[in-house]
DNA sequence: CGCTTCAGCATACGTAGCGTAGGTTCCGGC
DNA sequence: GCCGGAACCTACGCTACGTATGCTGAAGCG
């Protein structure tokens, strides 16, 4: 690890121009010779360190997930007050995802990479898994209503991922923190009295 | 409109097959030759019918936005109170929007047809308008505390389409209705407090 | 210093699947 | 009973993925 293996850079630049790729006209639009040619190299290459062009979207997915998860952790601090932390660290997020082209590669197109139910998920599923164990603590100390975590914390990041797109195509950062800030507050047991709205005829 | 013009019955026939078929397996891994041999036809019927494979995932797409509109429209009264209305038309939707798999394609594989971007796109946003009227409008009465009502309808359409895949997947309904009731009731101005939080550094 | 070896990369090919071109059938109108 | 066009089929071209095989240069070894 402290000198590359020669051709490890190549496996590095391939990477790095298929993100490029990937997040200016989409995942399916990118041709793996187009991406060897912008790499300067040849298909055989790509495919040399890659097991297919999945595998390339996987990985860059994995990457994308590793500095998520890495920026977020270097903020956050569990001991404070849950739900501020977590807007907190969603802000962190917005200054670490990259621009527009990457965020739409990591949050939509890597979705219907078919290895993505393999191999990504698992990556997805930690990152549920985080938020998730952050909501039952917080509703163990009491900070938080007495709601599923699990699907508390699914639907935070689908509201989390809708944000992240709108800020990063409109620039309204503040007006998405705003939002994200008053839906998460809105967990808080204090702030709402319980309410209980009748169910729709199925 | 009265009789059905001959032919029209195979495009219909086409539709079907294909919306079950894009359910079942994602889009991406179906073939437009599939589609015909299920629909009993041969691919030049497909293409007789649809310009292209694209072509076809929009109609189903938009014929599925229609959907989603006529069921919200019926149980939609305007007059009442916005925010519990929102949360009501939610769960109206979740009961129309069918098996996980129709929910699949359309809330993740029909973002990643490129035509979408076109004609599908339509759809998306005058359904994102509605939403973001009727928060513009409780924002007018006072029943929504001041947030950007684009940024509030953007973000609250992604927790609805995560919160309808959690639903679809593990059938934990009214765990996912609690908290969307949360989310949606955190707009209300005499509920909580007007919070500030600090930026975190750029 | 020459030979060997193999990682790193190139080249050529097979193949799946989309879209097209042109032909064929069948129904309605006159 | 002939004609026109809608509905559908057949055969083909093309793109892009993935594979198989060939080449090359650098490190190891005597």
């Amino acid at each position: 690890m402290a000198r590359v293996p020669r051709g490890q850079q190549t496996r590095d630049e391939i990477l790095a121009v298929a993100l490029r790729e990937f997040a200016a006209r989409g995942y399916q639009a990118v041709t793996v010779e187009e991406i060897a040619a912008a790499a300067g190299v040849t298909k055989g290459a790509v495919y040399h360190w890659f097991s297919d062009k999945d595998d390339l979207g996987r990985e860059l997915q994995h990457q994308l997930y590793d500095r998520m998860r890495a920026t977020t952790a270097a903020t956050f601090h569990p001991d404070g007050d849950l739900l501020t932390d977590m807007t907190r660290a969603f802000q962190v997020w917005l200054t670490t995802v990259g621009d527009l082209g990457e965020a739409r590669f990591f949050l939509r197109d890597a979705w219907v990479i078919p290895a993505l139910d393999e191999g990504g998920r698992a990556d997805h599923e930690a990152a549920v898994g985080l938020v998730r164990d952050v909501l039952s603590r917080a509703v163990d100390r009491g900070e938080l209503v007495e709601v599923d975590p699990e699907a508390a914390a699914r639907i935070l990041m689908g509201a989390w991922a809708e944000a992240t797109l709108y800020v990063l195509r409109t620039g309204r950062r503040s007006e998405a923190v705003a939002v994200i800030e008053r839906l998460v507050g809105a967990l808080r047991p204090t702030d709402t009295p319980v309410r209980t709205t009748q169910e729709a005829p199925a």
